[in-house]
DNA sequence: GTTCTGCTATACGGAAATAGATGAACTCGG
DNA sequence: CCGAGTTCATCTATTTCCGTATAGCAGAAC
């Protein structure tokens, strides 16, 4: 435990924790077995911590490997997305760019979107992560991201683009059949879609809307995808975008005036990415395409 | 320019950008100039970019290079955390902990809170980044950061610890020569002390306080030590946290009524290093000592 | 002008890491 | 019960990489 390890090493574990074992490892980076077994002893004895437990069927992460696991995740991210910058020559709007989106984002209103700058910049390549729960540009994931809260940090680049309207929603031969709901208290005796986990702005919306506590949701879904896919089957009740609602013809909007959630729409970006010109022409993209969306 | 370059490439990269030659960066490396030099080449050879120019004083970046600066820069401050996360070892609070706060928070406050922290774990090394301006938490710069705004993010363990307050204040003498201020709008008659650049900090006062313009500032200071120092020295009236005036017996306190900010205190840790004992107590140490600056 | 110090580029021998092959242990499925 | 398909560990030949030494060049100090 004295000097730096190699880079090297880490690549290396990175490897292992992701495959679990060393010939997958082996297999993923383009190595021999015994070259990522080499690695993984040198980085050990370099940290001076057993990182493994060599098993006949793989190797199996000790706690203190586990603790490491996020760092070397972010290096793997990290060098992913210097190799994309590197790609990015002379201003030229060519490689890959990373954005980031919630599901339904990704899903309903992108698409279009990117079909249009992939035809405006054929060499352009695009990956989209979509997820509901990960800070993506924290651990460069991503180079772009579309948000619904407002960004603090100084080292981005943001854009607010507009606003987004969340309403209840459900179809139309569900209503027909249960009734549609008069007050928010009412709302008690539907089949009512609703979110899991908590995030800031779910949160928010339990401040403002307190009788739709959790337990009264009969179906509880983290994806909004699920959510949407729910209402659109004539489940019950649920929450989904007005501008997506709008699309389909059976979904009917309730309590329009008593239960409406603006959300705001930022597309953000790192400072660093500022001087590449894909990213700067995906940037434009989604804040045009996207604010054609939110001004309905 | 088809598989990914080896880690170490990165490594020496950012050490030739660092140093700005190879034989500075072999000497900070502990390797031999030529073999750095190697590196270089290795490097542009797989991405297929001249990196820098070589002239007989050093080496000089081009553009491209610049615009992976930031890139291997988050890469050496990763794996640097990741060191520190490896030298924390079955729960004991020992290591090195990264704490990120901003200037006149690092000197004023925290000063007796570590010395605590450190008479409580002896084997505890506590690493000081003071700075205004920069995100430390995005890249992984620190550890634990201190802020003065919410954080948004999911990926990261906030607690707020109370708020402090900001005033205006000016030595007495300054007031005994100039006269006290009775309105906002008097200031402009005085020798401002104020901010030079943009924090969403120095915008949101902006905004509650118009009349204090940018161009009124007799002294502007993007440092809020420097801020406080002139404030101490007699220079005119600025900005500065109660807490921190009330332990200067020369300071007077002006416009009390008229001019108050409330900043929350926040403390914030990357959600990977829950696990780590030593960032934990250092959390805690933090968050009992800077609540109890809050509270008076 | 000379010398000294900094830098990069190149050539070459040796050490170190790598690939490849082999063996042993274990799991799974018929 | 046994064979096919994993896995990791070990050994050796080879390739790769690193360090040493040297040359060449530019600027600063004397």
């Amino acid at each position: 435990m004295n000097s730096e390890p190699d880079w090297d090493l880490y690549r290396s574990f990175a490897a292992v924790l992701r495959e679990g074992s060393l010939s997958g490892a082996a297999r993923s980076l383009g190595l021999t077995q015994p070259s990522v077994a080499r690695h993984v002893d040198a980085l050990e004895a370099a940290i001076g911590t057993t990182l493994f437990l060599r098993t006949q069927r793989g190797l199996s992460p000790t706690d203190a490997a586990l603790r490491l696991k996020p760092h070397v995740e972010a290096l793997v991210a990290t060098s992913a997305a210097l190799l994309r910058a590197a790609a990015d020559h002379a201003g030229q709007v060519r490689g890959t760019v990373r954005i980031s989106a919630s599901e339904v984002v990704g899903v309903e209103h992108l698409p279009p979107i990117l079909a249009e700058l992939r035809r405006r910049h054929p060499a352009l390549g695009i990956e989209l992560v979509l997820s509901n729960s990960i800070d993506d540009l924290l651990g460069r994931q991503a180079d772009i991201a579309i948000r619904m809260v407002e960004p603090v940090q100084q080292a981005l680049v943001t854009r607010k683009v507009g606003a987004v309207e969340v309403g209840l929603h459900a179809r139309r031969d569900y209503l027909d059949r249960c009734g549609v709901p008069e007050t928010m208290e009412a709302l008690a005796g539907y089949d009512l879609i609703g979110f899991d986990a908590e995030t800031p702005a779910i949160r928010a919306m339990a401040g403002r809307y307190p009788m739709l506590r959790r337990r009264l949701f009969a179906l509880c879904a983290d994806s909004d995808l699920a959510q949407l896919a729910a209402i659109r089957a004539g489940f019950g009740i649920g929450f989904c975008q007005v501008q997506v609602a709008r699309r389909s013809p059976e979904l009917v909007r309730v309590l329009e005036h008593d239960c409406a959630i603006e959300l705001g729409l930022w597309i953000v970006m790192h400072e660093d990415l500022r001087a590449s010109a894909s990213c700067r022409a995906a940037f434009d993209a989604l804040a045009a395409g996207l604010g054609a969306i939110a001004r309905g």
